[in-house]
RNA sequence: GCCGAGGUGGGGUAGCAUGGUAAUCCUAUGGCCCUGUGGAGGCCACGACGCGGGUUCGAAUCUCGCCCUCGGCCCCA
């Protein structure tokens, strides 16, 4: 067997039918973010290091795709998207008018074991709104994040929480024993949140048939609260959910995920909340809110097919190729078109239309020289008639 | 890093606990039968034992290590 390089562990390569699903999505995703008023940003494919590190603590070292480059910078493929769009602002956007609103589509890149739903690199749509700590800007975002999956055609509910009420209920303990709690509580591990102080009281929050309530015996919730209402009217289905732990000391307080169901151990498919960041980067205290989308998990968990468009073949006999490839440029300039390539006879050449699927087949020979008026072959049906370029266009154009 | 299940032409497979033909069949692809009309059929071509070591006269088959895929754990910014 000849040498073959494998693609790297990890990594995918998209074919056009792939590909054409994900344009649909990344482009549903694109509008609703541009109706929202956001607008698109894009930054490096890597990064200092230590950005990251800087966010998430030297531990992520062992996740990330980092390398020193020949000038001796310690430099790391993204993992996520929101730490770089935060150093955006801290280095160029902090005298901005505010508030600020960006999204993003791009890649990431994670050094991990892969798994159903989990891949060396992978796609992240995200938003972020900076500069405003208001209720206001949390339910925008959160809404945002519903009309995202709605565009696709989901309806997951948002699961909404805040990070409040999990650290009253565990403020007094040490931060090794806090974080222990939070990502048990994350993995919904409650037999053994159980045995940890304050366990039981978390439990009984997470767990109760009114949580806001129960909530608000141990915390205030007046933010929470008015995040609910303006969602309330936005008309954006939600679940309270104190559940949602997002360890992360970054995170000030509104937090908020959303699931689908029946993709495995990989099934968050949107992850966000409010959060300070820009300061760990140079910047001032501003706070935000964002969320970032899991893409390639969205792509499992959602059907899209878009219409496809007619395709036509021009179909010409030995003597009319010449004369074909002027025409073939007539009909692409309204229609997809092809033309042989591989010095096919008409009949192989017919039979590679019907294997590629597709809808017209234009056959030009002699006669069509001849008369200007070519031959228009429907595949589906074979009916065939005799129309000029133009009619052939409308024709086409006009078919479903 | 850990546990489990798997890797045979481009895709799908037979063969493997009982080592022994130049590795089976389907499909896809390219060509021909068929010099201007497709979908069928026939013929030809193409093309694989994940990688490396060991045992053996002989390994797809037994054995060891590694790589990769899938599901899960850890982690999840």
């Amino acid at each position: 067997m000849k040498r073959r390089l494998a693609r790297p562990r990890g990594t995918r390569d998209f074919l056009p039918g792939a590909m054409a699903k994900r344009r649909f999505a990344e482009l549903r995703f694109r509008n609703v973010a541009e109706r929202w008023g956001y607008g698109e940003i894009a930054t490096p494919a890597f990064e200092p290091l230590d950005l990251f590190t800087i966010k998430s603590g030297e531990a992520i070292k062992d996740e990330i795709y980092s390398f020193t480059d020949r000038g001796g910078r310690a430099l790391a493929l993204r993992p996520e998207l929101t730490a770089p769009v935060m150093r955006v602002y801290a280095n160029e956007l902090q005298s901005a008018p505010k508030p600020l609103k960006f999204y993003y589509f791009g890649d990431c890149f994670r050094y991990e074991r892969p798994q159903s739903g989990r891949y060396r690199q992978f796609w992240q749509f995200g938003v972020e709104l900076i500069g405003s700590e208001r209720p206001e800007a949390d339910a925008e975002v959160i809404a945002l994040a519903q009309h995202m999956l709605r565009s696709l055609g989901l309806e997951a509910k948002i699961h909404v929480g805040s990070l409040d009420v999990l650290r009253a209920v565990f403020c007094e303990l040490d931060d090794e024993t806090c974080a222990l709690a939070m990502r048990l509580i994350d993995k919904g591990d409650f037999d053994r949140l159980q045995e940890l102080p304050h366990g039981d009281t978390a439990i009984s929050i997470i767990e109760a048939p009114d949580p806001l309530s129960e909530a608000q015996s141990v915390a205030s919730i007046d933010h929470l609260l008015q995040v609910l209402e303006l969602l309330d009217t936005l008309a954006i289905a939600y679940d309270v959910d104190f559940g949602i732990a997002r360890g992360l000391e970054y995170y000030t307080g509104i937090v908020f995920e959303a699931y689908a169901h029946d993709l495995g151990a990989q099934n968050q498919v949107l992850g966000g909340g409010a959060y300070r960041l820009a300061h760990l980067f140079g910047g001032d205290d501003v706070p935000a809110t964002g969320f970032g989308i899991g893409f390639d998990r969205i792509m499992r968990a959602v059907t899209v097919h878009g219409e496809e468009p007619p395709r036509i073949i021009v179909v010409p006999t030995k003597d009319a190729r010449i004369y074909a490839l002027g025409i073939a440029d007539e009909l692409r300039a309204h229609v997809s078109t092809d033309v042989d390539v591989m010095g096919r006879t008409v009949r192989a050449q017919l039979t590679y239309a019907n294997s590629a699927s597709f809808d017209f087949a234009v056959i030009i020979g002699k006669s069509e020289m001849q008369t200007s008026k070519l031959t228009l072959r429907n595949l589906r049906t074979g009916e065939q008639e005799s129309l000029c370029v133009q009619e052939i266009i409308d024709r086409v154009l006009s078919y479903t």
